[in-house]
DNA sequence: GCTAAATATGAATAATAATTCATATTTAGC
DNA sequence: GCTAAATATGAATTATTATTCATATTTAGC
């Protein structure tokens, strides 16, 4: 009906029951996440990605309600794995021996994670260029933040709340920005110095209040 | 003519001689960043800018082939202000009584920048979600990046080139950034406190070469 | 193997948005 | 104040793309 952007609606329209449809929609998120990757938003067309997904047109629409509906539950599932992250460290929590050692962990699953799955890059770009999406990103990161400011309490980190807050959020941010460069970096021996680099930063960050 | 994405010839149609003109193109500038930072990629119609610049969609026309060529320009300007910033502290080189005091005045004007001018995040955004413009985006940094090693060199900081390089490109990456990250704080505390541990990682980058 | 529910299909439609162009207005230089 | 060049205009056109829906196919449970 719209051929520019209503983003209404983003509830699904039908919920997959049988394992054909659940593949169907699963491959529909994918193309979508390859198409954003590979060619950028302006290329991301429904039928694109219908036709990348191996379906049709009408398949999509069957589990969509609209195209802004695709983009939001990429951006969901991206936020969903980056807080799974974050409770991994969580939860090994005994096994560090210091805090620092855990933020160390953690920064290693978020390179991984890019370095695993090249769309993400692309989710984050386009969380930064769709208010919508911008907001669900920045609602995550104060959450997220939110939590590492927690641990670091916990961890008996001697700041006031108010610092500890901005180093989260920092840390958070530097991780995102190099990890992202890191998974770009084509010479492998320069990612792994700029992963270096980032971790040497990590434990000057925290260093201070240790 | 084309409603899709097309991308060419984004060299500009007609160049504009008078006064007038000049004006109006670059209320169109103005206006297709203003509007991309407020309401998003998706919103950008040219006739949405055509009607922010007070102008006719007919004049954009005159001087952009097409809507890309405006992107592409905003692009092409927000690079060569981030290069001027770098000119800025090549040139004072003297005033600077190390090489860690140079380049936290460079944070300084990158910080300032994206302060001033909120556009400037959006076109960042767009770059990284359009190939064409990723790739300019990329080959700035790459030569960016260089220069800053250069910078490194002359003030022989004892590593080996590789490494220059990377702490290089690891100092663009954070500054941007976190920078951008300055700029979208709304407490103005947080934002002084964030900017305050940027420059010490700063310091902490470059202390073991010195 | 029957049947109803679930799923898939894609040509047709409805919207939307980029671009053109013939015409009107303004400017600069004489 | 004349005139040609420069500039501005926006309705009309063209291209593109999101979405629908009537119909066909497949599946699950009996």
């Amino acid at each position: 009906m719209f051929a520019g952007k209503q983003r209404k609606d983003t509830s699904p329209r039908k919920v997959p029951i049988q394992k054909r449809s659940r593949d169907n929609v699963e491959r529909i998120l994918k193309a979508a996440a390859a198409v954003l990757e590979e060619e950028g938003y302006d290329q991301l067309k429904t039928v694109t990605i219908a036709e990348r997904a191996g379906a049709s047109i009408g398949s999509v629409y069957q589990y969509f309600p609209n195209k802004h509906a695709i983009l939001t539950q990429l951006v969901e599932r991206w936020l969903a794995a980056d807080n799974k992250a974050l409770e991994e460290v969580e939860s090994r929590r005994d096994q560090y021996d210091t805090v620092v050692d855990q933020f160390l962990d953690l920064t290693d699953i978020v390179i991984a994670n890019y370095k695993e799955q090249k769309a993400l890059m692309a989710i984050v770009a386009l969380c930064r260029n769709i208010p919508e999406l911008r907001d669900m990103e920045r609602a995550h990161d104060k959450q997220y933040a939110h939590r590492i400011a927690k641990i670091l309490e916990q961890r008996k980190l001697s700041c006031a709340a108010e610092e500890r807050s901005v180093v989260a959020a920092y840390f958070t941010i530097i991780v995102d920005a190099t990890a992202i460069s890191i998974a770009r970096e084509r010479h492998e021996e320069r990612a792994q110095l700029k992963a270096k680099i980032l971790k040497n930063s990590i434990k000057d960050l925290f260093q201070p209040y240790l």
